[in-house]
DNA sequence: TGAATCAACGTATCACCGATACCGAACGAG
DNA sequence: CTCGTTCGGTATCGGTGATACGTTGATTCA
């Protein structure tokens, strides 16, 4: 019973660095504040995060998981689109909220490099994205789709952060959003089919106008989806 | 002639940080790296720029200026709908060439604060969207479209920037940018869009789930799906 | 021309930072 | 009980942003 164990400091010191970090900004994290507040030698953080840089990324996953729970944002509406402007506005909220916490997730950007908690929202972005592609409401790839509402949504939250809270377009955000999502869902509500076989159907009937193959490559798809059709 | 004006010693110290900041990153512009490199004692930089953030506000402004005049890109084509056009791509063009001084423009949001070179950026892009709208072309205010177009473009490159270079989608500054302009001109006729792509992304989000092919032609379908979802 | 004044310069240093070497204690294995 | 290993804490290293202060050099006025 209450025993310390690693997981135990490791906790205490994320909260004790968020709290820091909400407190007294970005600069306020140094290794020595941190480790005070939680009590804590600094070479206890190296021990745990191996590098400040580790401790800051830690920071930002704790800090976004937090509001996710906060939230209890993972519900889903059954509606994939719903769900997809929910967690637009989910995005936003948090950033605006913590832009702390948001700009050490996304705005210490080196080349090529992306935070985990980054990684985190955007796989939860794709896995939202394919279940919209799921039911045919997608009109561009689910890549593509995901890059693009990523991007945008980022944007949005870092220009808002930067821009002093009084001059801020309080309409940006859904305009935004409603601009990309015009761009790659379709319009139609009506659903693609629900099963993989129809989806196949539907695309075999299309194929001979697409010139996106080669003819060798049409005649040997349009055999592979007569197989998923008879499946 | 040739005296040592406080504009030289100004200019030498921005060029030899910008060097800096080319070769090492941002890590490798401190204080004494950079009076090192320009032949100058530390507290000339304090007397010249304030403050270490005065300095780094000083050379991304410089970077970007020195990009602009490297492009000779202020012309205008007579068409402000197509200057607009090429600002935007400018624009990325600088972000992914030289991503650390967009980093230092945009990256380090704080609540409220904007770099001068970002204050000037937002203004050459008001100047011609201003000049859109006195052509007629414009759906919303100026202020709107201004924003919209700016948190986008700089959602897209820092988002390109953090993708590792091989994992890039090409197209994805193109896509953003019609889909803006799309959105804040006026007389953009939408696109019909075929229906192909949306079976073929319908279909393959399902793919996974078939047992109808080989992993092998499971693997060939979705790239040659995906070919024919962004033709 | 010479001296007085003041701004710019350079030395030296401060407090703090990220990071780590090293030692001693606690604990488990034999 | 002893030995080895692992882990936490002390002390410290090199480096950073920032600045106080004595000195020098140029400018200005008599």
């Amino acid at each position: 019973m209450a025993t310390k164990t690693a997981t135990d400091t490791r906790e205490r010191i994320l909260e004790a660095a968020a709290a820091l970090l909400a407190a007294e900004g970005r600069d306020g994290l140094s290794t020595r504040a941190v480790s005070a507040a939680a009590g804590v030698q600094p070479p206890a953080l190296y021990r745990l995060f191996g590098d400040k840089d580790g401790l800051l990324d830690a920071v930002a996953a704790y800090g976004f998981d937090e509001y996710l729970t906060s939230k209890r944002a993972l519900g889903s509406t059954g509606d994939a689109v719903e769900d997809l402007r929910r967690g637009w506005d989910l995005h936003i909220e948090f950033g605006l909220s913590r832009p702390e916490f948001y700009v050490l997730m996304y705005g210490d950007a080196r080349p090529g490099r992306t935070s985990p908690a980054a990684r985190e929202a955007e796989a939860m972005l794709r896995s939202i994205v394919e279940r919209v592609a799921e039911a045919g409401r997608l009109r561009v790839s689910v890549e593509r789709a995901a890059r693009l509402v990523h991007a945008t949504g980022m944007g949005v939250v870092l220009s808002l952060i930067a821009t002093p809270e009084e001059d801020r377009d309080a309409e940006l955000s859904q305009t935004a959003r409603e601009t990309v999502l015009a761009r790659i869902l379709t319009g139609t509500e009506e659903q693609a089919g629900s099963e993989l076989p129809e989806r196949a159907i539907a695309l075999r009937a299309g194929l001979e106008g697409t010139t996106a193959l080669t003819e060798a490559e049409r005649v040997l798809m349009a055999e592979w989806l007569d197989r998923i059709a008879n499946a």
